[in-house]
RNA sequence: GGCUGGAUGGCAGAGUGGUUAUGCAGCGGAUUGCAAAUCCGUGGACGCCGGUUCGAUUCCGACUCCAGCCUCCA
């Protein structure tokens, strides 16, 4: 069963064939690092996560690049409110930002390549379009100019005539054309500023994206991904360059772009400031909880941040453990037909929802198993299905024994259950329950079962 | 206003031109000293109006509502 994946250029969903059938490339947009990533940020690098998990299971070699954008007029801002470099201050966000999505076990990738570390390859690529007539400079600026590229709005879908008729901003007086965009402007005296032959000055939003995908992955690469919101104008522009600095060729085969996650129904976003960042999410919740709650709608539609939901997760997480737990003690044993309906979910476009379905089943079988044999192949699939999607990397002891530093301690709690059992042995059940009641308040579960008293956390 | 996508049972969320996923919650039962976990059973849905069809939640069109983009944003 072969991966499809639907392609934002093409509007429908395609079978995946990479370029190198050994060698897949892609790329993901990274943050912008001038403050804490939010959890839509989470939940793109989540799925990008995913999709590598993926890739890799199926195909050889993997080349995964993420970029990080370390140079932008909001962090040169921030910078100077503080006094600081922009490299001071981007190197303490980008810490943050990997202390963060390791949270959210989201792995790095194989190059994580800063825009800053690349303004000489910039450069020359905008010397490369504007050879080729498809960008001028002009008034310190250098421009791409859009009628040059005839496919230009093809990715988002949309015309530049509707786009000029909506539009409101004025257009700067030094564009030949209102839809053309910035590659290069120049930097005053007290902005970041690199050397160029145009003066000293910075990089454009989207030539970044183009010279590190040209300088580590290729002229051509399989998938680009990013948040929907990126379509337009950031991929749109980033098609219209990555195809004209190098004669036409093709820049990515497949563009994938997810949904947003909403807070009360609305976009979450930086510039709205009702967003909620990863690090007080994960102060909050499990960092488990949260990713497969990223995981719970399809990565194509929205997904709406409500408490409900990330304890629905939970629920599903104990439901796993607990399959898992039937077989604690036992060996995996390796057994592919019983990940062929998660695979065939996962490649079916990364249906993640479909997938997890495909989990209950195995779990569902994993509680009714009575040999072994059986139980050491699901507890294989449920693993292998895990770690796929990113979870269930724990035992079922530490999940439901974990503590937060200010709970009851695993003596008191034995201590507590040995004078139950006492208890119940002289059939002093009032006293037994109350001894339950007691470690219920301190959030501690009791499960009387065959093999002997376990007991879990709850929360 | 333009463009793109969406509207499924109490909630989340797949999918399909006819036999109605999955999980949580609910209800009944098994198990248990009582519970928990688990098992068995069970009710409940496809925004609205037309059209195509023997038959539409699924295809087509209008409408309503929602989200995203059109300005930085994952």
């Amino acid at each position: 069963m072969a991966l499809s994946i639907y392609n934002t250029l093409t509007g429908s969903k395609e079978v995946f064939q990479p370029l190198d059938p050994n060698r897949v490339t892609l790329y993901v947009c990274g943050p912008t690092v001038y403050n804490y990533l939010h959890i839509g940020n989470g939940r793109s690098a989540v799925i990008f996560d995913t999709l590598v998990r993926l890739l890799r299971f199926q195909y050889d070699q993997v080349v995964f690049a993420r970029n990080i954008t370390d140079v932008d007029d909001k962090i040169n801002q921030a910078a100077a409110q503080e006094g600081i470099s922009i490299r001071e201050l981007t190197d303490r966000y980008i810490q943050a930002y990997h202390e963060d999505i390791d949270g959210l076990n989201v792995a790095l990738p194989d190059i994580e390549p800063r825009a800053t570390d690349h303004i000489s390859q910039m450069i020359a690529a905008i010397e490369q379009m504007i050879s080729a007539g498809h960008a001028y400079a002009a008034d310190g600026h250098v421009l791409f100019n859009v009628p040059s590229f005839k496919d230009y709005g093809k990715l988002s879908k949309r015309n530049t005539d509707d786009m000029l008729a909506g539009a409101r901003v004025e257009v700067a007086s030094y564009k030949k054309d209102p839809m053309d965009f910035v590659l290069w402007k120049p930097s005053a005296d007290d902005q970041p500023g690199w050397e160029s032959p145009w003066g000293r000055g910075r990089p454009g939003w989207h030539i970044e994206c183009t010279a590190m995908i040209q300088a580590h992955l290729g002229n051509t690469i399989d998938i680009h991904g990013g948040g929907r919101d990126l379509t337009f104008p950031h991929h749109e522009n980033e098609l219209a360059q990555g195809t004209c600095c190098h004669d036409d060729e093709e820049y990515v085969r497949y563009w994938m772009h997810n949904g947003m996650l909403t807070v009360d129904g609305e976009k979450m976003s930086k510039s709205l400031g009702n967003f909620i960042t990863i690090r007080d999410a994960l102060q909050q919740y499990h960092g488990e909880h949260l990713r497969l709650m990223m995981l719970s709608s399809q990565y194509r539609s929205s997904l709406d941040w409500t408490d409900a939901l990330i304890k629905q997760s939970k629920q599903t997480l104990d439901r796993f453990y607990n399959a898992l737990a039937e077989a604690q003690s036992l060996e995996a044993k390796e057994k592919p037909e019983l990940l062929a309906d998660f695979v065939a979910a996962m490649n079916d476009d990364l249906n993640t929802p479909l997938a997890i379905a495909a989990m209950h089943e195995l779990a569902g079988h994993m509680f009714k198993a009575e040999s072994d044999d059986e139980k050491q192949q699901l507890k294989w699939a449920l693993l292998t299905a895990g770690d796929l999607l990113g979870i269930l990397y724990e035992s079922p002891e530490q999940w439901f024994t974990a503590a937060s530093d200010d709970a009851i301690s695993p003596e008191a709690i034995e201590q507590l259950i040995a004078e139950r059992t006492a208890a119940k042995k002289s059939k002093d059940f009032a006293r037994a329950d109350a001894i339950r009641v007691e470690l219920d308040e301190a959030g501690v579960e009791i499960q009387d079962t065959p093999e002997g008293v376990r007991w879990r956390r709850k929360g």
